[in-house]
DNA sequence: TAACGTAATGATGTCAGACATTAATATGTA
DNA sequence: TACATATTAATGTCTGACATCATTACGTTA
């Protein structure tokens, strides 16, 4: 939003001045009157216009910046700017909620894979029969792509599920499905995948495709099945020289 | 905790005292050095033993508040309280998430509908395979509750399909149930359902239960898919009343 | 004695105003 | 041209005072 078109706020009345900050500037967020990316006014003139001090509205601005809805950036040129809301946000929460059981490391990690066979037979069927010829042609590119290198390799996985859960066309679902491989990898992200399973790795993931392509939902599901196995197996087996070494 | 028994923090060095504060006391909570219902120090206290100004670890407090990990009570015998972590962290940043593509009031609710039916039906299923005798008893307690009004009776539900996700034995999928099925509670709450269709429900349920007592998947798929499908249309019909009039 | 009003208490809430820090940019000098 | 320095505009921090809130304690009165 351009800072000279600035919608003008109303003083707040009831309610904490803190608070009142965190739920007006989070409903215009919300409601798109500041966009990704858009700077907010600086303290000075959202306590100015809010009619607080200064240290009421940083409070504000803090529990903002807690729920993941703004950054802040210190300098010349900083100031607040609206974050991408993207799966992030569930997960830390998710994160946090499962951290408070304390799991072993290996317990922890099967759990997620086993959410991940439950809910992404679930997407890769709903893909077969819903996905449209864009979301087809998407999975296609990514499988086409050329790979250079290990990582890039799993970056390319990373994409195709993305893709397939959004090709169930279910915005829940597919956030869900983005939000356990985000935690999965961020937390074993430590352990360095072998590289010789590429190959099947890479069948599997063809098999997905035309399996989806046919809309065939049963074949779908078993791929779907025989490329998160075979990744689990894989990092089990790091798991298991983690342990020993 | 005790207050009397109170860790001591090293005063900060690096990073911002707001986020020092933030980080530490996240740390301590997770960590289960502060309890769920325990008491922060107040806030002179710990700005005294993090050697840091009171208003920048008021910052960090209400970070910690906008993440939902402490909850804040003023007045004589007030302060700041560590929360129960629930699947309520997860609910609100889901809402942002599916808010953010301001789907209309029906849409949301059937992305929403068939979210819950793809991922109970395998929790159902799991539930069968892998229910303890614990979880089973408590399934059936839930059933056997004396009913006396139609709000008790829904909140009978809530409490079944929760014990359904948790017999899954997969706390990942438990907490995805739990926050998918609150947030449908929390957008939709301001429509009354109506109670002609208790009778179908309690049976939908009890096949449920019987199923998974007698450890049968394909019953449970069954009647889960039944339970839900006639709350959704409940919920329809109002949606419907609701347009009209 | 019981009921009610009021003061004390201890926590958070708010304020004003100063100065520190940070990082991009502009400027000036070798 | 390149490098060092000053400027600038934002957030970061500090201090110390006072306001508000909600529980508890107390004291007065019917």
């Amino acid at each position: 939003m351009n800072k000279k078109s600035k919608p003008k706020f109303k003083p707040y009345k009831k309610s904490s001045a803190h608070n009142y900050v965190f739920e007006i500037l989070k409903d215009y967020i919300i409601s798109g009157v500041y966009k990704v990316g858009d700077q907010l006014p600086t303290e000075v003139e959202l306590s100015q216009t809010f009619g607080i001090s200064r240290a009421a509205t940083r409070e504000g601005l803090r529990a903002l910046e807690g729920i993941g809805l703004i950054t802040t950036v210190q300098g010349y040129k900083g100031g607040r700017f609206v974050k991408k809301i993207d799966s992030e946000i569930i997960v830390s929460g998710l994160d946090l909620l499962l951290q408070t059981e304390k799991p072993s490391f290996g317990e922890l990690f099967n759990e997620l894979i086993e959410a991940r066979i439950a809910i992404e037979c679930v997407t890769v069927k709903m893909a077969a029969l819903n996905r449209s010829e864009e979301n087809l042609a998407a999975i296609s590119q990514v499988l086409d792509l050329r790979v250079d290198s290990k990582d890039e390799f799993y970056n390319k996985t990373y994409d195709l599920h993305e893709l397939v859960a959004l090709a169930s066309q279910n915005k829940v679902l597919f956030y869900i499905v983005q939000a356990i491989r985000k935690l999965i990898f961020q937390t074993y992200s430590n352990l360095a995948l072998e590289d010789n399973n590429i190959d099947l790795v890479m069948k599997t993931h063809y098999a997905i495709y035309s399996s989806i392509k046919n809309r065939d939902p049963e074949e779908a599901e078993k791929a779907m099945i025989l490329d998160i196995e075979s990744y689990r197996n894989l990092y089990l087996e790091v798991i298991e020289k983690h342990k020993k070494g």
